[in-house]
DNA sequence: CTAGGGTTAG
C-alpha cells in the first residue's frame, strides 16, 4: 500500500493501531506510530487516543503511551480514559487514581467508561472509601450506570470488603451477567463466607446461567477458604464432566490450595503429579509453603530446590528454602 | 468513515 498509488490517510490509522493494540507487539507499534508522525497524523485526536491505546495495550509500552498522551495537542474523556485503562491494565493503579484527579482538575466530563476504569483501580488498591466516593460521584454527575458499571461497582464493594453492599447492588440490579455473579461469589470466597458463595453459585445455575472456568475459579477458591474439601472435589468433577471445561492451571492452583490449607499436604503433592499439565511456580509455591507450616520438611526441601532449578533467578525462592531450613 | 472499559488461584 505505501509505494502504490493509495496513501494511508487519518482513517487508516486507527485500524492498523488497533490490530498493533491486540497483538500487543510494541515493536510494530512502534513502527506504525512512527509513520503516523510521518505523515503528519500525529495532530488528529482519535489517531492519538489510538495511539495511547496500543501503547498501554503492548508489554512495556506504558512510558511511550504516556509520553504521546502528554504531547497531545488536545485531550478529551476518551484520551483520559484510554491512559486511565492502561495504567489499570498493568498495576499502576495509584497512576490511574491520580490521573483521574487530574482530569477533574482540567474539567473533562468523566463518562462510564472513565468510571469503569477509576473502580477497578479502587478494587486493587482495596480503596473502599474511595470507592464510596467513586459510587456517590456517579450519581451526583448522572453518568450512566450500564451493565458493566454496575458490575464494576460490586466487584469493588465485594473486594473492598463491604459484601452486605455488592449484594444488595446486586439484588438490585437488572440485566445481571455471570460478571455480576462472579463478582459477588469472590467477594463473599475472599471473606471466608463460603456456603453462602455456594448457594450463590447454585442459584446462578438455578437462573439458567451456566458457569464458566472463571465463575468455577471463584467457587473452589471460595471451598479452599471455608475448609470445604469434599464439596472442592464434588464441583471439581462436576465442572469437567457436567460443563465439560478444561481444567485450566488456576483450576488446579485452587484445588491445590484447598488441600493445603486442610493441611492435606501428600494428598495436594498426588494431586500435581496426577496433573495433565505441568505445576507453575505459584503452585509449587503453595505446596512449599504448606510443608513447612506441616512439618514435612524433607518434601519441602526436594520441591524448593526443583523449583530453583527451574527459576535459578527468582530470589524468593532461595527464602522459601532458608525459611525451611530454619525449621 | 475511526477511539477508551468489564469477573481469573496465591
Amino acid at each position: 500500500m505505501l509505494d502504490g498509488a493509495v496513501l494511508p490517510n487519518k482513517f487508516t490509522y486507527p485500524f492498523v493501531l488497533k490490530a498493533c493494540a491486540g497483538l500487543g507487539d510494541l515493536n510494530l507499534g512502534k513502527s506504525v506510530h512512527g509513520s503516523v508522525v510521518k505523515f503528519g497524523f500525529d495532530d488528529d485526536v482519535h489517531v492519538c487516543n489510538t495511539t495511547v491505546h496500543m501503547y498501554c495495550c503492548c508489554s512495556g509500552g506504558i512510558e511511550s503511551a504516556r509520553k504521546v498522551f502528554d504531547e497531545m495537542p488536545k485531550l478529551d474523556s476518551v484520551s483520559w480514559s484510554a491512559m486511565i485503562g492502561g495504567y489499570v491494565r498493568v498495576g499502576w493503579s495509584t497512576d490511574a487514581v491520580d490521573l483521574f484527579r487530574e482530569m477533574q482538575m482540567v474539567g473533562v466530563r468523566p463518562d462510564e467508561i472513565t468510571m469503569v476504569s477509576v473502580l477497578s483501580a479502587c478494587t486493587d488498591l482495596g480503596a473502599l472509601e474511595l470507592g464510596k466516593w467513586v459510587e456517590s460521584y456517579i450519581d451526583k454527575e448522572g453518568i450512566q450506570k450500564t451493565v458493566e458499571l454496575s458490575n464494576a461497582l460490586i466487584d469493588m464493594f465485594s473486594k473492598c470488603g463491604d459484601v452486605e453492599k455488592a449484594l444488595k447492588l446486586f439484588r438490585n440490579m437488572s440485566g445481571r451477567t455471570i460478571v455480576s455473579w462472579t463478582s459477588v461469589i469472590d467477594g463473599l470466597a475472599m471473606h471466608g463466607r463460603g456456603m453462602e458463595a455456594m448457594s450463590l453459585f447454585e442459584e446462578m445455575i438455578g437462573t439458567g446461567v451456566a458457569p464458566d472456568d472463571v465463575a468455577f475459579i471463584g467457587l473452589f477458591s471460595a471451598c479452599s477458604h471455608s475448609g470445604l474439601v469434599e464439596k472442592g472435589k464434588s464441583y471439581f468433577s462436576s465442572m469437567v464432566e457436567k460443563f465439560h471445561i478444561v481444567p485450566k492451571i488456576e483450576h488446579y492452583g485452587c484445588m491445590v490450595d484447598m488441600l493445603c490449607r486442610a493441611g492435606l499436604v501428600k494428598e495436594a503433592l498426588e494431586f500435581i503429579q496426577k496433573m495433565p499439565i505441568e505445576p507453575n511456580p505459584i503452585v509449587l509455591r503453595t505446596l512449599i509453603s504448606a510443608c513447612r507450616a506441616h512439618g514435612e520438611l524433607k518434601l519441602g526441601e526436594s520441591i524448593t530446590k526443583q523449583l530453583i532449578r527451574n527459576e535459578p533467578m527468582q530470589e524468593s525462592n532461595y527464602v522459601l528454602l532458608s525459611n525451611i531450613y530454619a525449621k
